[in-house]
DNA sequence: TAGTGGTCTAGACCACATC
DNA sequence: ATGTGGTCTAGACCACTAC
């Protein structure tokens, strides 16, 4: 009754037996569990082993591990869900649709306060401030409101963002070290309405993202997907 | 210049050098960087090490790494996001507020076509459906829409859900092995609005979640947030 | 077919928190 | 004080795939 296609290590066989183990009540939350050196003993492998597949499950969340205290079900786990940051053309391109972009809209403009504070640059410090409209077949499928900051990515003043689409062209030459993410729902403005081809008031997803280097803050964007559009994670 | 707070361990510090190398680009995307062994040399450790911290790296989207091709560079790195899925009671407490919840609704239905379709079990199967307002400080925060499998979860018909928030119950004692998540707005409708005390056509930020367990699906519930509630994750 | 990463082992030492 | 996990090492064998 527990056989499942068979994980490829030991390692995550172990910790796939442990799930288990967890899922079907043999171990509670809350219990303490075997410690390493018996579990390398109970399923002939050494403790490195045994170990990788611990860290792995406490990394989902399933497990507290702390050295001298032991191994725990964790007690109201908390767990995690990761997703890939989307690359709009990917995206559109894995629905079988027609890739384009059109930018509407690109000056260098002092940044306005709440962007500077987000990004933790001065207000009123000289970006790029572009907006681009991503097409899937035609129909507006993303709407980006991107500012740039040209003093961490130096050279992005000469980029011709009509031939090269902006998110690319900075994940490609400036890749981040720190980045900042989140989720929110709104109401679309008469510009987001009209870009996207829906009606003023419609619920969009929004995502808005910050990332920086060492010299600073990148870039600060805010997309607002089409209507409808739901993203999905794996937890 | 590069000296920041050292990482505690060797894999680490060799993880945050290379990422360093990648920002700064001196190994640029597409870039074959230095062999494992290599790079034990260089950094005079075992292989193991750099192996861990390497993989460390490729799970972050910044490396690609292809037995007999070699480690290179992310040519367009769609780098992940990871946060942690929220226990309301947590995320209200946490913001300093007073937690409360109040279940408006709870019936044992046949499921509905859509319900029954996402949690890949029989349409009309009874299952229990709630629904719940979860408030902090007395302002609704989060309206929840369960529908509950109790083959999946026996037992479940027995609680008063009343006293126990439904979310932490199930997740106490019936762990789950698989999820699926997505983000989403909606605009409220008369009820989203009733309940959460706000306008009909507010844009809300859509949770929806399904679990399942070795018996089948669990739970599947709509998650509709206050407006203007901003999920954060964790690049 | 040979070079690369993937994984495992046996052993070791250490840090930490509980007992 | 002592048992637990965290980490590292040196070595080994294997799987994959680019050459």
């Amino acid at each position: 009754m527990t056989d499942r296609l068979l994980p490829s290590s030991k390692a995550l066989t172990i910790a796939t037996e442990v799930r288990r183990r967890i899922v079907d009540r043999e171990w509670r939350q809350g219990d303490r569990i075997p410690d390493e050196a018996a579990l390398a003993v109970e399923f002939g492998v050494a403790r490195a082993t045994v170990n990788k597949a611990l860290q792995l499950l406490a990394d989902e969340g399933l497990l507290d591990r702390k050295r001298r205290a032991g191994t725990h079900v964790t007690i109201n786990p908390a767990r995690k869900a990761t997703f890939t940051i989307p690359i709009v053309r990917e995206q559109i391109e894995a629905a079988g649709m027609v890739y384009s972009h059109r930018v509407v809209a690109q000056k260098i403009r002092p940044a306005p306060a709440e962007i500077a504070a987000r990004m933790g640059e001065p207000e009123g410090a000289a970006m790029i401030h572009l907006r681009t409209v991503h097409f899937g077949d035609a129909k507006p499928f993303q709407l980006e409101d991107r500012w740039i900051n040209p003093r961490a990515a130096p050279g992005v003043e000469a980029v011709d963002f009509q031939r090269n689409n902006p998110n690319e062209w900075l994940v490609r030459n400036y890749p981040w070290l720190r980045g900042q993410l989140a989720f929110s729902a709104e109401n679309a403005d008469a510009r987001d309405a009209r870009l996207l081809e829906t009606r003023q008031g419609t619920a969009l997803l929004i995502l808005q993202r910050t990332t920086w280097n060492d010299l600073g803050a990148i870039t600060s964007v805010r997309l607002a997907f089409h209507p409808g559009y739901c993203m999905v994670a794996i937890p």
